[in-house]
RNA sequence: GCGCGAGUGGUGGAAUUGGUAGACACGCUAGUCUUAGGAACUAGUGCCGUAAGGCGUGAAGGUUCAAGUCCUUUCUCGCGCACCA
C-alpha cells in the first residue's frame, strides 16, 4: 500500500494546476459568476504568516466549493505594494523599493503556490506598477474634476529634529516615534477627498450590507451623524455672535455658559482685561497638543474664562463665555452652549468652575446624577413649561428663529479624507501647479505620472517628499497654458490605491481605461470578501469610491462588497499574539515542510473553530488533522488494493452515511460553518473505517470514496485530486460537479425518540418513522424506566414529532 | 464612558427553528501489537456517586411540559469608538 506522502503529491498537483491553467476564467454570460477575494496582502520581506494562510484558506475553500458547483469563479490575487516598510528599508539599505518589492512578490507567489490556493494568476496586479497606478491617478483627476479632491491648509505633526511630517500614528504620547522629540504642529497645504459629501449615502447603504454587525456599527459610529440645531448667541456689548451646535435645543433654557474650542476663530478677540493673558497662554498650550492627546489625557476638565458674556436667546440671560479644550475645534461649529444639568461633561465643568446649573427637564426616575440625555417634561423654560422635551425639539428651533438665528442642522463626526503623504513610495498626485492656472490635473494622455528613480530615499528635512529634490521631474509645463510649472511632490495615501483594486481584477490589463464596464458589471459586486482587518478605513473608502463611480456611470452598482467575512486572528499557543520578539511565531511554510503538507495546514486552520473567532495555534491539533487525512488515504488505498470487492455487507449503511454527509457538508459550507463541515467529514471517514474490516463492494465503496474526495477538495485539494485520480475520476476533481444528496436515502425506517418525565430524560424508544402520536405515546409510557417515574395518571403527554415525548405528572 | 460580540468538560469547540447538552478533535486512562511508525488499533473519559440517582452551559431570578437557546438583573473577557455637544 502506498503511504500518504504530502511532500510528494502536493508539488505534483500544484504543477498540474499551473500547467492546465486550471483557475483562469473569462467573462461568460451563460454561467453564473462567483467572485471571491481575500484582502490583498502587503508583500513584506518576512513572507506569509499564519494570518495570511488562514485568510486565503477560507477564500480558497469558497472558490473551490463554488467552482465544483459549476459557477464561473473568479479568485484573483494582487499586492498592495506601496507603503512605508519598503521605503524605510530603502532608506536603511539603499535598495530601491521597486527592487525589494519585486523580490517580495516573487517570494509570496511561491508561498501561495505551496499553499495550493486556486488563484487566477493571469490577473495579478500590483498597486506600485505604473500600469496600475496610472488609473489610480486617473481616478484622482476625475475626483478633482467633480470637486471631490481639493486642497486645504491643515495642521500636521512636525518633528523639529527629523524635520519631517509625521502621521498621527507616528506620534507617541506627543513625541516623535523615531527620535523621541516633542513634536509640533505645522500648517501645510494638503489634498483631501471629500468623503463627507457621501456621508448620508454611505450611512444609508450600511443597512442592507450582508456584513458582520460589528463592522456595520463601527462604520455607522465613524460617520457619526447627529441631527440637531445651530443656534446663534449674540456677544454682549460687541457686534458679534457665536454659533453653537446642539442636538438638544429643547434644553436651551438650561444653557448657563458657552464654551469655545481653543481653535475657535473668535477666541483671539474675546479676551478682556485681566483675563486676556491667561486666555492666551491656555490657548497656546492647548493648540500644541493634538485632539488625540487631549482625549488620552485625564478627563479632568480645564478651561479659562474670557471675561466676556453672551446672551441666551431663549431667556435673554447674560451667560459667561469660556474657552476649554473639551470642546473640539473640528466638530460642529467649534463652540457649544453648555447645559450642565443635562450633560455630564458640562456638569463636570460647571462643578469645577462653580458655574450655575439650571435643571430644565423633569424626569421621574432621575436621581441626583446629572441626567445625561434624558427626555422628560420641560421646566424652568418659560412658555414651554410642562411640554414634552422630545416633542418640542423642533418647535423650539422655529421659535428661536423668530427672534434670532437658529436653524436645524445635521453634523457628522467623519472628516474629509486627507490623502497627501510627504513620501516617496506612493502614487504621485497627478497635479501640476501653474503660477497662472493654479492646481491643474495632469491630462489623461500624460498619465501615468511615473515615480522617478532616485538615489537617496532619506527625507531632507524640509517637510516635503524627497520627490521635491528630483528637479528634472518637478519642473514641467502647465497643461493649460504650456508655461513653466511645477509638479505636486506629495504622493497618495496607500488606501487610495486599494480603494478600487477589486474592480481592476475584472479587467486587469486594460491599457485604454481603468476597466471595461461590461467586465466589471459581470464580475462585481464581489460576492465574498475575506479579511480580518480594516474595519473602517479601507472598507469605507472602497464603498466611497464605488458610490462615486456609480454616480459617474462607470459601474452599475453602488455597494462593491455583498458579503464580508471578517475572520479572527490566529494566536500563539498561549493565546497571545504571535510576535517575533516573543519567539512564538508559527511559520505556515515550516508547518508544510515539517511533512504535514498544505492540506493538513489548511484543513486544520478551517477546523480550529468558527472563522470569526480568534484561535490559538495548537501543534497537537494539526497532528490530529494529519491523522484524519491519513485515515482517508488508508481507507481509499485499501479499496484500491482490494482483490475482492464483492462484499456487500454494509452497503446500505454506507449509502446513508454518504448522503447524510453530502447534505451536512454542503449546508455547513453554505452557512460558512467550516469547522463543522470538516468534523462531518471526520465522522464519515470514521464510519467508513469501521466498515472496511468487513471488506469492500465495488460501486458503493467507489462512490463513497469519490464523494469524500469531492467534499474534501475545498479544504485539502491535493489529496482530493490524488484520490480522485486513483479512483478513476474524470479530469480534475475541482472541475467536477459537487455531489448531490438523495433525500429518500437519508430517511431511516426507525427513529429514536427521547422520553422525558417532568423535563428529565428517563428513556429512549425506537419507533417507526411514520408512527402516529398515540402509538408513540403509548410506547413511551410502556418503557420500563419511564414507568418507574410515572406512578400516577400523567397530567399531560406531549409528543414532539420525530424528537421526544414529554410526560408531565 | 458608549457601542458590538462572546462566556459550555482538563483544552479547541458542537448543539441550524425552545425539544436527548458536550458532536468532532486535542489531551488523558487502560489494553492490543510492536515490520520503532511523527505509529496504528480497541475500550473509556462532564462532575459527584459502588450503584440507583443527583448535579451541570459565568452568576442570580423568571417564562415554559421543556431553556445553552427567550425575558430581567448582574459579573467577566475580547473588539471597535472614545470629551463629537
Amino acid at each position: 500500500m502506498k503511504r500518504y506522502n504530502p511532500s510528494e503529491i502536493e508539488p505534483k498537483w500544484q504543477q498540474v494546476w499551473e500547467d492546465q491553467k486550471a483557475n483562469e476564467v473569462t467573462v461568460d454570460a451563460s454561467k453564473t459568476k462567483m467572485y471571491v477575494s481575500g484582502m490583498f496582502p502587503y508583500p513584506s520581506g518576512a513572507g506569509m504568516h499564519t494570518g495570511h494562510a488562514f485568510s486565503y484558506s477560507i477564500t480558497d475553500a469558497l472558490a473551490r466549493f463554488y467552482r465544483q458547483h459549476g459557477y464561473n469563479v473568479l479568485n484573483p490575487m494582487g499586492f498592495d505594494t506601496f507603503g512605508l516598510p519598503a521605503e524605510n528599508y530603502a532608506i536603511k539599505t539603499g535598495v530601491s523599493p521597486a527592487v525589494a518589492t519585486a523580490q517580495n512578490i516573487e517570494n509570496f507567489k511561491k508561498q501561495f503556490s505551496r499553499m495550493g490556493v486556486s488563484i487566477d494568476w493571469s490577473r495579478e496586479i500590483s498597486t506600485s506598477d505604473p500600469d496600475y497606478y496610472k488609473w489610480t491617478q486617473w481616478v484622482f483627476t476625475k475626483l478633482h474634476e467633480r470637486g471631490l479632491a481639493y486642497q486645504k491648509e491643515s495642521l500636521q505633526w512636525w518633528c523639529p529634529v527629523d524635520k519631517t511630517v509625521l502621521a498621527n500614528e507616528q506620534v507617541e504620547a506627543g513625541a516623535c516615534w523615531r527620535c523621541g522629540t516633542q513634536v509640533e504642529k505645522k500648517s501645510m497645504k494638503q489634498w483631501f477627498f471629500k468623503i463627507t459629501d457621501y456621508a448620508d449615502a454611505l450611512l444609508d447603504g450600511i443597512e442592507d450590507l450582508d456584513w458582520p454587525q460589528k463592522i456595520k456599527t463601527a462604520q455607522t459610529n465613524w460617520i457619526g451623524k447627529s441631527v440637531g440645531a445651530e443656534i446663534s448667541f449674540a456677544v454682549s456689548e460687541r457686534d458679534d455672535s457665536i454659533s453653537v451646535f446642539t442636538t438638544r435645543p429643547d434644553t436651551i433654557f438650561g444653557a448657563t455658559f458657552l464654551v469655545l474650542a481653543p481653535e475657535h476663530p473668535l477666541v483671539a478677540e474675546l479676551g478682556v482685561g485681566d483675563y486676556k493673558e491667561s486666555l492666551e497662554e491656555y490657548v497656546k498650550d492647548a493648540i500644541k497638543r493634538s485632539e488625540v492627546d487631549r482625549m488620552n489625557e485625564s478627563r479632568e476638565k480645564t478651561g479659562v474664562f474670557t471675561g466676556n458674556y453672551a446672551i441666551n436667546p431663549a431667556n435673554g440671560e447674560k451667560v459667561p463665555i469660556w474657552v476649554a479644550d473639551y470642546v473640539l475645534g473640528g466638530y460642529g461649529t467649534g463652540a457649544i452652549m453648555a447645559v450642565p444639568a443635562h450633560d455630564e461633561r458640562d456638569y463636570a465643568f460647571a462643578e469645577k468652575f462653580n458655574l450655575p446649573i439650571i435643571d430644565v427637564i423633569y424626569t421621574e426616575e432621575r436621581d441626583d446624577d446629572p441626567s445625561y440625555g434624558a427626555e422628560g417634561v420641560m421646566q424652568n423654560s418659560g412658555e414651554f413649561d410642562g411640554m414634552s422635551s422630545a416633542d418640542m425639539r423642533e418647535k423650539i428651533v422655529e421659535w428661536l428663529a423668530e427672534h434670532g438665528e437658529a436653524t436645524e442642522k445635521t453634523t457628522y463626526k467623519m472628516r474629509d479624507w486627507l490623502i497627501s503623504r510627504q513620501r516617496y513610495w506612493g502614487a504621485p498626485i497627478p497635479i501640476i501647479h501653474c503660477p497662472e492656472h493654479g492646481a491643474v490635473s495632469v491630462p489623461e494622455d500624460q498619465l501615468p505620472v511615473v515615480l522617478p528613480e532616485i538615489e537617496d530615499f532619506a527625507p531632507k528635512g524640509d517637510g516635503k517628499s524627497v520627490l521635491a529634490h528630483a528637479e528634472d521631474w518637478v519642473k514641467t509645463t502647465c497643461p493649460t497654458c504650456g508655461g513653466p510649472a511645477l509638479r505636486e511632490t506629495d504622493t497618495m495615501d496607500g488606501y487610495a490605491c486599494s480603494s478600487w483594486y477589486l474592480l481592476r481584477y475584472s479587467d486587469p490589463h486594460n491599457t485604454e481605461k481603468a476597466w471595461d464596464s461590461e467586465a466589471v458589471n459581470y464580475w462585481n459586486p464581489l460576492d465574498y470578501y475575506v479579511g480580518g482587518d480594516h474595519a473602517v478605513a479601507h472598507l469605507l473608502y472602497v464603498r466611497f469610491w464605488t458610490h462615486v463611480f456609480q454616480d459617474m456611470g462607470l459601474v452599475n452598482f453602488k455597494e462593491p462588497i455583498k458579503k464580508l467575512i471578517y475572520h479572527g486572528y490566529i494566536n500563539a499557543e498561549d493565546g497571545t499574539k504571535m510576535s517575533k520578539s516573543k519567539g512564538n511565531v508559527i511559520d505556515p511554510l515550516d508547518v508544510i515542510d515539517q511533512g504535514y503538507g498544505a492540506d493538513s495546514l489548511r484543513t486544520y486552520l478551517m477546523f480550529m473553530g468558527p472563522i470569526e473567532l480568534n484561535a490559538a495555534w495548537n501543534p497537537k491539533g494539526i497532528a490530529g488533522v494529519y491523522r484524519f487525512l491519513n485515515r482517508v488515504w488508508t481507507v481509499a488505498q485499501q479499496y484500491v488494493d482490494a482483490t475482492d470487492r464483492s462484499v456487500t455487507k454494509n452497503d446500505d449503511a454506507i449509502r446513508v452515511a454518504q448522503h447524510k454527509t453530502v447534505r451536512r457538508v454542503t449546508d455547513d459550507i453554505r452557512r460558512l460553518s467550516l469547522n463543522t463541515a470538516v468534523s462531518g467529514l471526520m465522522e464519515y471517514t470514521n464510519e467508513l473505517y469501521k466498515y472496511k474490516v468487513d471488506g469492500f463492494s465495488d460501486e458503493v465503496w467507489r462512490e463513497a470514496l469519490m464523494t469524500i474526495a469531492q467534499l474534501l477538495a475545498p479544504f485539502a485539494p491535493h489529496i482530493s485530486e490524488e484520490l480522485w485520480q486513483q479512483l478513476g475520476g474524470e479530469g480534475l476533481v475541482q472541475h467536477n460537479a459537487w455531489p448531490q444528496w438523495d433525500a429518500a436515502l437519508i430517511v431511516e425506517e426507525t427513529i429514536s425518540i427521547a422520553v422525558q418525565v417532568n423535563g428529565k430524560l428517563r428513556g429512549e424508544i425506537s419507533v417507526a418513522r411514520d408512527a402516529d402520536a398515540e402509538t408513540v405515546k403509548a410506547a413511551a409510557l410502556a418503557h420500563e424506566n419511564v414507568a418507574r417515574f410515572v406512578t400516577t395518571e400523567p397530567k399531560k403527554v406531549i409528543y414532539v414529532q420525530g424528537r421526544l415525548v414529554s410526560v408531565v405528572v
